[in-house]
DNA sequence: ATGACTCCCAGTGGGAGA
């Protein structure tokens, strides 16, 4: 079973490069974040005729995720429950018996921003019901866009990027709390190559010089982290005509 | 370096993203 997470900077723009990328990698799950779009305008047909199930959760111009799955998801939910927020950037659902969280993480902005101060509430309320999931469903994974660089070797530049958003002391040990829930960075699990990254910045050749951050992640609850047997970033969505400035995340597990 | 690019809604600019 292969899962994967991708932020995909505006579904209406990448649908084409969302459906490439599914065909040449036939994943179980996948999982979009800011899709920006509002659910009445949401590709679903497109998505359906490349053999997915899809759950969708949108709103206009921001934010947005999606739920894609060869089998449909069952007992789907939308948002966060516990946090009243009228911001689009959670969605679950049930998928081989799989609890398959997928979630945009608030960006932030600056650590003295009322964004900042929104986006430790929020990660407040996401460990609270991940807490509560994890109880219902032993097997889980949490995936997304998390906005968090959790170490500095997800740092291209860690001096220059030491206490900016993304890297603040704060949103790491909310990464460490999310953790200690039981949870596992799959990524670790494995060797891999120095200067992995998952973002680059649009301007100033950032990707041409290697210069990002890894800042999507995929979770695994104790009771799956067995059976992964590889995960890895695949940098070549990146490389395509007008590209997310995010490349997709995947997850293998080994089937039972 | 308060930049750079891309997307969106808007409307010939500006906010947000990260």
């Amino acid at each position: 079973m292969q899962l994967a997470t991708w932020n995909v900077n505006s579904l209406a723009v990448r649908l084409p490069q969302v459906l490439d990328w599914l065909a040449a990698n036939p994943v179980d799950v996948l999982a979009l974040q800011e899709t920006k779009l509002t659910d009445d305008k949401f590709p679903a047909a497109a998505i359906q005729a490349a053999g997915y199930s899809v759950q969708w959760f949108g709103q206009k111009t921001y934010n947005g995720v999606a739920l894609l799955s060869r089998t449909p998801a069952e007992a789907v939910t939308k948002n966060l429950v516990g946090l009243d927020d009228v911001q689009a950037r959670v969605i679950a659902g049930t998928v081989a018996g799989v609890r398959v969280i997928g979630a945009y993480f608030p960006n932030g902005q600056a650590p003295d921003s009322d964004k900042f101060v929104y986006k430790m509430r929020w990660q407040d309320a996401l460990h609270d019901w991940v807490r509560e999931e994890l109880a219902q469903h032993p097997q889980l994974v949490l995936m997304g866009d998390f906005n968090v660089a959790p170490d500095d070797r997800d740092v291209y530049d860690p001096i220059g990027w030491m206490g900016q958003i993304h890297c603040t002391p704060e949103e790491r040990a909310q990464f460490q709390r999310l953790l200690a829930l039981g949870l596992t960075d799959a990524f670790r699990l494995f060797e891999q190559p120095i200067k992995s990254w998952s973002w680059w910045d649009y301007r100033n050749l950032a990707f041409r010089k290697n210069q990002g951050l890894r800042i999507d992640h995929i979770l695994v609850s104790s009771a799956l982290k067995p059976r992964v047997t590889a995960c890895l970033i695949d940098k070549l969505p990146r490389k395509n005509e007008r590209p997310s400035d995010h490349a997709p995340v995947v997850v293998t597990l080994e089937e039972v």
